[in-house]
DNA sequence: ATGATTTTTTGACTTTTGTCAAAAGCCAGC
DNA sequence: GCTGGCTTTTGACAAAAGTCAAAAAATCAT
């Protein structure tokens, strides 16, 4: 399950770093000595709600979910990830405290994880690497920020229409049913939302 | 309505990010020199739908709201803001684009504005003021999350109680027709809900 | 205090979305 | 090609929330 693989599979993370601002040749190095890629199927927990959230995985290949347990124990999805994007319980992973959320595979992954000490070692000596640590947050911040907007003004349909125009791929590889609870509707509404034109 | 006042009004300002990370005096000048405090009246807008947002303030004193204009042309507020908060519009702020927000106060309000640009150097000139800019961020990003959660997972009546719990006065200072839109419903449902226990 | 706003509540009715149960469709493995 | 599990759809009904219009209550300026 745990593979090293050699420093080509960081080309995508780093660059994603390099955008944002130069990422030294040193600070790279300590990324890849810090860090591992994995290998782990479809359907696996990588994080249960309860434990704290010590990992930061970016997806190099596969796809991910992140969801919580309702009240009536039904499960609701609060975010899909994709190759190229980072992976954590937010909550947890900023707060150490344990999650309430779960992290599970949707399809086989291959992933880069870093410990979050490790993280916050690197976060600590290399300060210039706080710049784009700072503006990838600022980037998820963003996108959670549309998320939340979209809830409250829009209504089921509309919330589908946008989701489908902005990311079609996504109805490509995740199933209704959980999609379904990540638009905040269930899924027979989908279903009709869906039939109607 | 621009007043520059005594270094100790960027206390607040100041324990915050020293909370974080040690904030050398140099950049406490540096701050002073690249801000300003400004005093505005209540139902004064900050930045109008359409503005960039090209400043971020620190509430001294005072509240403020978030909000757009629905389809309807009705306000939907997305954030209410209190003392020793960051404000700006985050989708316009972080990107650079005119806004779809406004920033409206909603009472008279102290304020350390602060111009994107200024900030950006202070961020480029002192990398360890990344460090602190980051933690602010992943809490705000936070908040965020939690806030799009509770609007998929609960019905109005369980997001008002939770509301009232966590923050009873937003109560105090907030209009209800205000509150209702940021519970993502009906002035009127937010009414009946309030009636009912 | 008082009249004028503004905010909040109420009533009647409509629309949207949810729930439960069952049927249909789809797909992997034999 | 068949079988069993999972996903999606459908139908009937119930509950939640929205809309519109008007009344009541609270707040503000004079």
């Amino acid at each position: 399950m745990v593979d090293h693989l050699p420093a080509s599979d960081y080309e995508n993370l780093f660059s994603l770093f390099n955008n944002l601002y130069p990422l030294k040749e040193e600070i790279q190095t300590a990324i890849i000595a810090n860090s591992e890629v994995i290998k782990v199927t479809k359907k696996v927990k990588l994080l249960n709600a309860g434990e704290r959230s010590n990992t930061i995985y970016f997806i190099l290949k596969g796809a991910a979910r992140i969801f919580y347990l309702d009240k009536d124990g039904k499960e609701t999805n609060t975010w899909f990830l994709f190759e190229n994007e980072l992976l954590i319980s937010v909550y947890s992973f900023y707060t150490g405290k344990p999650s309430f959320e779960y992290i599970e595979t949707l399809e086989d992954c291959t992933l880069i994880a870093v410990k979050r000490d490790r993280l916050d070692e690197l976060y600590l000596k290399y300060m210039e690497f706080n710049f784009s640590g700072r503006k990838l947050t600022e980037f998820y911040h963003m996108r959670n920020e549309i998320q939340a907007n979209e809830l409250r003004m829009f209504s089921a349909k509309e919330r589908y229409h946008k989701l489908l125009e902005r990311t079609p791929q996504l109805f490509q590889r995740v199933s209704l049913g959980h999609i379904a609870s990540y638009l905040g509707i269930s899924q027979e509404t989908l279903s009709r939302i869906r039939k109607q034109k």
